[in-house]
RNA sequence: GCCGGGGUGGUGAAAUCGGUAAACACAGGGGACUUAAAAUCCCCCGGGCUUCACGCCCUUGCGGGUUCGAGUCCCGCCCCCGGCACCA
């Protein structure tokens, strides 16, 4: 229960004022014209919300608010701050619960974005609500498509077989998430792979510059390490392994491997090629077809999941084919097994039992041979291999590298293969194309006609959006495709090309597709004859601060990486990377454990913003804990804050004219100077401890406090309680938003400055007294002075001084025998 | 397995160019004011020993090390959280 109100202060009565005010006065908000003629433009992004049924939880408002002190922050400062928000509405998420519920997504979601509006305004983020965007409105994805068509036509989209996950019994398309330990979420059926064609994103092709950008900006370090490891640049050798006959002769053909120890080749005992590879046919003999394609058969049906499972025991078969190895000379078995994925390098290995786990497993499991040919410290060419020595050391039986450092055998051995024709130096990266193809049906139409004649053509842009159909039966079903290839009204079309009859591509694109430029739209929403406006653009981005959770480090981020590099490349931006400065921000938790509905710990924010107030449960947020980390939310705790605003209001609300007491003002600035250095930095919690710690000293004893002693702390507590700050203010006299009319206060260091200070006195490194000297005391001084304290001279007599440490305002330290 | 981030009082947490460990706050205890309550203000609040008091010892996951001095740096472990995971 909320502690009485104690006269005034009532949260829900100046919240409901100042969001009022806020937007009769349009003081979040920017015209046009404002936009276009912004002195000091500051772009505060945050990462927007996917409005579920449930409405706001304690994450988004964690984020949000964490994001909103900062654009608060930045405009007390002077800043010309954009804060926009929007809804990231379409997506498989919302599709499935409006299919569980029983209702249409074209109706759900326009009423949860109502909700999530109203939310939104009640926690007082200072939101510009002229330029909100809603990636389902065909206003947007009209643009969304458009971006689709740039990429086409640059080629840097494409058409390609891949494998989907597909479950037998619900005869549909399921996405990772949906597969769970390897079977339908749904209905339990172990889950197939599936190949169907699907458009790409050739974002490989921009995999060293999304990597190498990556030095140039300001980011989480913890972002950058998640994004380095996902484009997974490694350098190695491609190696080319001939095919030979039963008598060893070449045939002509080789079989390519990338590796990243080519400096292990003398050790390749056998090869294997993932059961997708495209020669696998042509190696295997006659006499073990059939067990080969049964294998095949078998390890395409598994699905994308378990086929990626690690410490499964490793299954495979012979091809009966051999190829010789280039090093050796050996004729050397081909074998298929799905523990070589095609997707990576080239869908083959070089297997080296002696030094590679995964191919140790495997000799062993088949009784293939195993060579060593690397040894390490305190072994020899001959010592056995137990397991797979993967460490340094030096090269045996190697030919002519016996002997070599490994530190230096890789790039010798690839010299060595380029010379002699079987190889060269590869890179390689981990980060695989993007596949923007759903086989689903709330998202935006893929704008293509596929004509027989013609091909997949591009929707001419003038004939953009394509819109998505109302369909009542939008649910996945037996056909195995979108839900649109159901709706042949909408599908029947004329290419645009040659007028022959054609279709519509009937799947939709990604939900990260819609949400990698959406930062670009928001200042340009003003205009809906072109996605963004080059002026507006020009003015307005790159992002100045992107707030978010690390779970979109990889995803989301590296996608809209991309696609700004890609806009610029074709002439639509002038900068390629749209964020300048990216801070992830932590999680919140509920007695040590993530928040879900299963555990049922659970924090619903109505009804505490309802008892508390918006500004209470903003302060307590940003309270406990440091906001990059993330905290443990504990009801109690918020008792704090709201006793802190209370007395912050009655501390204002009587304070008095007059000259301001000499140490409460010293405390003043010491306190601005502090949550002046720490909000930049997202150190909340401080800044607010700091603030609490400033009120203390102005109503020590219950002293009445000086208007010019408040004054900064109402500006200082306005990022975190904007309405409290806001009333406070207009009660001091001033006429309209503190957020217009203040200025952040400044440090004046003159009036922070102690005569005195407080000295840690040590002996032996042990604290013997604390001792209060003059701020300039010189080091005789303060060792004269520590030397007269009484505990001090104790535990000096009768030992011998070895040496005095003294750090000037902090302590001394004598050192005795 | 690999890559991040952590481990500090009853609780959330402060303090990392090495320099008085536990700021700020919650919970708890005591007091002032009050007919009473609320609110407000003051005091106590890591463990142990001792004491009128002063004081002493121990304490930042564990074990070593460097240093006048280590929560902070180095070496070796243990545990928790998040992410990735047969990437050749």
């Amino acid at each position: 229960m909320a502690r009485e109100d104690n006269g005034g202060y009532d949260p829900s009565a100046i919240e409901e004022k100042w969001q009022r005010l806020w937007e009769e006065r349009g003081i979040n908000t920017f015209t046009l014209d404002e936009l276009r003629d912004a002195e000091d433009p500051f772009y505060n992004l945050m990462m927007f919300p996917y409005p579920s049924a449930e409405g706001l939880h304690v994450g988004n408002i964690y984020a949000f608010t964490g994001a909103d002190v900062h654009g608060r922050y930045q405009r007390l400062r002077g800043k010309d701050v954009f804060e926009p928000m929007g809804f990231d509405a379409f997506g498989i998420h919302s599709e499935n619960f409006a299919l569980k519920i029983g209702t249409h997504p074209m109706d759900l979601i326009p009423s949860n974005v109502k909700n999530f509006t109203r939310q939104l305004r009640r926690i007082g983020g200072m939101f510009d609500w002229n330029h909100a965007v809603d990636t389902t409105d065909p206003s947007y994805y009209k643009w969304t498509q458009w971006i689709f068509l740039q990429l086409f036509e640059a080629g840097l989209a494409e058409r390609k077989e891949a494998p989907v996950n597909w479950c037998p019994s619900c005869m549909t398309v399921l996405a990772n998430e949906q597969v769970i330990g390897g079977e339908c979420e749904r209905c339990g059926t172990p889950v197939e792979q599936r190949r169907i064609a699907q458009w790409f994103f050739k974002i490989t092709d921009y995999a060293q510059r999304l990597l190498d950008n990556l030095d140039h900006i300001d980011w989480s370090e913890t972002t950058l390490k998640a994004q380095r490891n996902w484009i997974g640049r490694s350098t190695g050798a491609q190696l080319h392994f001939p095919v030979v006959d039963e008598d060893g002769r070449d045939t002509g053909r080789a079989i390519e491997v990338y590796t990243t120890r080519p400096d292990t080749v003398f050790g390749a005992t056998y090869m294997v090629l993932s059961p997708e590879h495209p020669m696998v046919e042509e190696v295997t003999d006659d006499a073990l077809r059939a067990p080969v394609y049964a294998y095949i058969d078998t390890a395409g049906k598994k699905d994308l999941v378990a086929r990626q499972k690690v410490h499964k025991t490793k299954t495979g078969v012979p091809t009966g084919g051999h190829c010789r190895n280039p090093a050796t000379g050996e004729r050397i078995p081909i074998w298929i097994a799905d523990y070589v994925l095609m997707e990576y390098g080239t869908g083959a290995i070089m297997a080296v039992p002696g030094h590679d786990e995964r191919d140790f497993e495997f000799a062993r499991e088949f009784d293939l041979p195993n060579r060593r040919v690397v040894a390490g410290p305190d072994e020899d060419a001959d010592t056995p291999l137990q397991e797979a020595y993967v460490g340094p050391g030096r090269l045996v039986n190697s030919g002519p590298f016996d002997g070599m450092d490994t530190s230096e055998s890789v790039e010798a051995v690839t010299a060595w293969a380029a010379e002699n024709g079987w190889g060269e130096m590869k890179v390689n990266y981990r980060l695989h194309d993007w596949c923007i193809s759903r086989q689903r049906y709330w998202g935006p139409p893929i704008p293509v006609v596929h004509c027989e004649v013609c091909g997949p053509v591009a929707v001419p842009e003038e004939d953009l959006p394509v819109v998505l159909p109302r369909v009542e039966d939008f649910k996945p079903d037996d056909t195995g495709i979108s839900p649109l290839a159901r709706v042949e009204s909408w599908y029947r079309t004329e290419c645009p090309g040659c007028g022959r009859e054609a279709r519509r591509e009937t799947d939709v694109s990604d939900t990260f597709l819609d949400s990698s430029w959406y930062f670009l739209r928001y200042p340009s929403t003003d205009f809906d004859d072109r996605p963004l406006d080059a002026e507006i653009t020009r003015k307005w981005l790159p992002v100045d601060t992107y707030i978010g959770g690390n779970e979109h480090a990889v995803l989301h981020l590296l996608y809209s990486r991309f696609i700004t590099m890609a806009l610029k490349d074709l002439g639509h931006l002038d900068f390629e990377e749209p964020y300048d400065v990216f801070r992830a921000h932590g999680l919140i938790i509920r007695e040590g454990a993530k928040m879900s509905k299963s555990r049922g710990n659970v924090i619903v924010p109505d009804p505490i913003i309802e008892e508390y107030g918006a500004d209470t449960f903003r302060t307590y947020l940003m309270f406990l804990g440091p906001f990059d980390e993330g905290g443990d939310y504990r009801a109690q705790g918020i008792q704090g804050p709201f006793g802190f605003l209370h007395r912050l209001w009655d501390t204002v609300t009587s304070a008095r004219e007059g000259e301001p007491d000499a140490d409460v003002e010293r405390k003043v600035h010491e306190t601005i100077r502090q949550v002046t250095e720490q909000i930049p930095q997202l150190s909340y919690n401080t800044a607010i401890a700091a603030l609490m710690e400033c009120l203390n000293v102005i109503r020590a004893g219950g002293r009445t406090a000086f208007r010019a002693e408040v004054e900064p702390l109402v500006v200082m507590v306005a990022p975190f309680a904007p309405h409290l700050a806001e009333e406070l203010w207009e009660r001091m006299g001033n006429e309209g938003s503190i957020f217009d009319g203040a200025r952040w206060p400044e440090y004046d260091a003159s009036k922070a400055t102690r005569e005195s200070v407080e000295m840690a006195v040590q002996v032996n490194g042990k604290l013997r007294a604390t001792i209060s000297v003059a701020k300039d005391a010189s080091e005789d001084e303060v060792v004269a002075i520590a030397r007269t304290e009484e505990n001090v001279a104790r535990h000096l007599d009768g030992k011998e001084e070895r040496r005095v440490v003294h750090v000037p305002g902090r302590l001394v330290n004598f050192v005795v025998g």
